[in-house]
RNA sequence: GGCGGAGUAGCUCAGUUGGUUAGAGCAGCGGAAUCAUAAUCCGCGUGUCGGGGGUUCAAGUCCCUCCUCCGCUACCA
């Protein structure tokens, strides 16, 4: 039995998320916990919120309220989300945890230790008026190259030339408008990345499975000009993870927080620790996920991410834990995922553009929205989410073909027999065909879904719910039964066997109507099908099932009109 | 500007290390069937594989060049 550690990249606390963030990260990583689970491995699945940074205060701020109080609401408000989307992790845990506190004080103390931390003083914008230092896009002025009075201290928008918040004309602070601003010396912690950039290039040469979108963004990194640079890990901010050396203080840097690009990849670690708290564990049982002198050297260790946030875990966690020099686990496998598109444009968070989590579910069950955006999955390049797609995806995929399919026979079946399997007759030459196509399909779809192959994976499994119509169609069991009963029996009893490898195979997919697939016929869903032969004997005669409800009610054009108008402005 | 991704049938996309008549799903057209959510199944593709040039017996696949779209570009996270 295989051991799979799995993390999702942690969603950040500041409001709802979109399809596309669910999309490039923690949807794809569910269907691999769900897919390994079901072929018996042991997997930890874990996620959490990411709560620091400037954007968190600032949201708290405008809702008025304390931080802390904000984002434990925030996070409720994720989980439960989470929840409705079936996202199984076994821990959604906080970047503010104590766990995370501990850990990520004790990296810095070791980082510290082996000489990998530097002291640096710098000159930043501080708003006499926000009371705080200014992030470089949070700075607002006149672009001295193009004129364009609303560039960011980072980069004109306009004219994309980037830019020092001090060459800006006019400078105002873009939370409140204020121009008392001024440049103050302050002193921080550099994470002495440059350092690392062998062993790192050494790291990701090794790793030639892995996707061309992650390696090729970690080597630009590492190359691009004068290579890797080193990173400010520390802010002057009152919510985050006070800076210490282990559990020292660490003179000079009182009052100061760990940047959330240190701290948020060390949660990983410290969601470990939370789950293991939550379920009653023994103290030290997680580390057996995390340590390699513990147990962890047999974990496989699977990342899941946007593009965006490939160099932060190609790079910087890496040299985090490189750098620790302890046997913390590397991650084995970084899947990332290009951009989701929401009808010719971007979603857009800050714009409140597209379609968010919550507004998803309450217009359809999570398994519509897992089926699309799984099978649609960016992996290649970006891809893009229309209602029109949508609409005739869903509908033919889940309502025509494969609940159709189990609608019309568990009707046939009932009509003709009664709700239990029925006995006589038995299998033949056209049974077997269809078991010898259907293995072949499930070892091809089990590849894929090894290989985290995600759109073809979802193409094979629609190609087995097609299988079964196909057999049907041929069988014609409602011909059979006028002239020869016990073969329409066989027949039946064949294809309502293929309804409970059907709930094992989409369990990954969209696990609601497994479950229901699974409840109707009295099964397991997660009885994996490793032996076809067997899976389509296993509803005995006389078996009693009974006939679900409509799986999957199909999309009207009414409605999709609707939604489309609903969603095709900003949410306020 | 630099780096990366993409440009293949009306639409969404597959196309392994170059090798027989370039594929799938959807949409469209024709047919079969009538168990079923009018749901299914079968058949039907004269595509400048973004443009141009080159290497090769052979290129969607390799090289050069140009065009278009998208992302990243290090203090948002």
């Amino acid at each position: 039995m295989a051991r799979i550690l799995i993390t999702s990249a942690i969603p950040y606390i500041n409001g709802i998320k979109h399809l596309g963030n669910l999309v490039g990260s923690q949807l794809p990583a569910d269907l691999h916990a769900r897919y390994h689970r079901a072929r018996g491995n042991e997997v930890l699945f874990l996620c959490a919120t990411d709560e620091h940074g400037t954007p968190a205060e600032l949201a708290a701020a405008k809702a008025g309220k304390p931080v802390a109080e904000y984002c434990a609401e925030m996070h409720a408000i994720q989980a439960e989300l989470a929840r409705g989307f079936r996202l199984s992790f076994d821990h959604f845990g906080r970047s503010s945890s104590a766990q995370n506190h501990r850990l990520t004080q004790h990296f810095a103390g070791r980082l510290a230790d082996a000489g990998l931390i530097e002291e640096v003083s710098e000159r930043q914008v501080y708003s006499n008026a926000d009371g705080r230092f200014l992030p470089d896009r949070y700075i607002e002025g006149t672009c001295p190259n193009c004129g364009y009075d609303k560039a960011r201290g980072d980069q004109c928008e306009n004219c994309t030339k980037q830019l020092d918040p001090t060459d800006l004309i006019d400078p105002r602070s873009a939370i409140s408008g204020s121009t008392d601003l001024e440049v103050r010396e302050t002193k921080h912690l550099y994470l002495r990345q440059s350092g690392m950039r062998g062993p790192l290039n050494e790291w990701i040469d090794g790793k030639t499975d892995w996707p061309i979108l992650t390696t090729s963004i970690a080597r630009k990194w590492l190359n691009d000009g004068d290579g890797l640079q080193d990173r400010g890990i520390t802010r002057d901010l009152d919510w985050g993870i006070p800076v210490k050396r282990g559990s020292d203080d660490w003179p000079g840097m009182e009052g100061k927080v760990f940047y959330v690009w240190f701290d948020a990849p060390i949660e990983y670690i410290a969601a470990a620790a939370e789950w293991s708290k939550a379920t009653g564990r023994k103290g030290g049982e997680w580390l057996s996920w995390w340590r390699t002198d513990m147990g962890a050297d047999d974990v496989r260790y699977v990342q899941f991410m946007g593009k965006d946030n490939v160099p932060f875990h190609t790079l910087s966690f890496p040299a985090t834990i490189m750098g620790s020099g302890e046997p913390w686990k590397l991650v084995d496998y970084i899947k990332s995922f290009n951009y989701l598109n929401y009808d010719g444009g971007q979603f857009s968070t800050s714009q409140g553009r597209g379609v968010f989590m919550d507004q998803a579910l309450e217009v359809l069950p999570a398994d519509y929205w897992r089926w699309w955006l799984l099978s649609h999955a960016p992996e290649g390049s970006d891809s893009e989410f229309t209602w029109e797609n949508f609409q005739v995806s869903v509908n033919k995929d889940l309502a025509d073909v494969l609940g159709n399919f189990v609608s019309r026979i568990t009707k046939f079946c009932r009509s003709k027999f009664g709700e239990q399997v029925p006995e006589g007759g038995s299998y033949g030459r056209r049974e077997e065909d269809v078991i010898n196509a259907l293995r072949a399909r499930v070892r091809s779809y089990e590849a894929h879904m090894d290989a985290i192959e995600i759109r073809k994976a979802a193409g094979e499994l629609r190609a087995i719910w097609v299988l079964g119509n196909e057999y049907l169609q041929e069988a014609a069991p409602w011909s059979l039964f006028k002239t020869d009963p016990e073969a329409a029996a066989a027949v039946t009893r064949f294809a309502l066997n293929l309804i409970g490898v059907y709930a094992a195979l989409s369990q990954p997919f969209i696990p609601d109507a497994s479950a229901e697939m699974a409840a109707s016929m009295g099964i397991d869903a997660l009885d994996w099908p490793d032996d076809c032969d067997a899976a389509l004997s296993r509803l005995a005669p006389g078996h009693a099932f009974r006939v679900p409800e409509v799986m999957f009610a199909k999309i009207s054009d009414e409605a999709r009109e609707d939604w489309q108008t609903r969603f095709s402005g900003q949410r306020d």
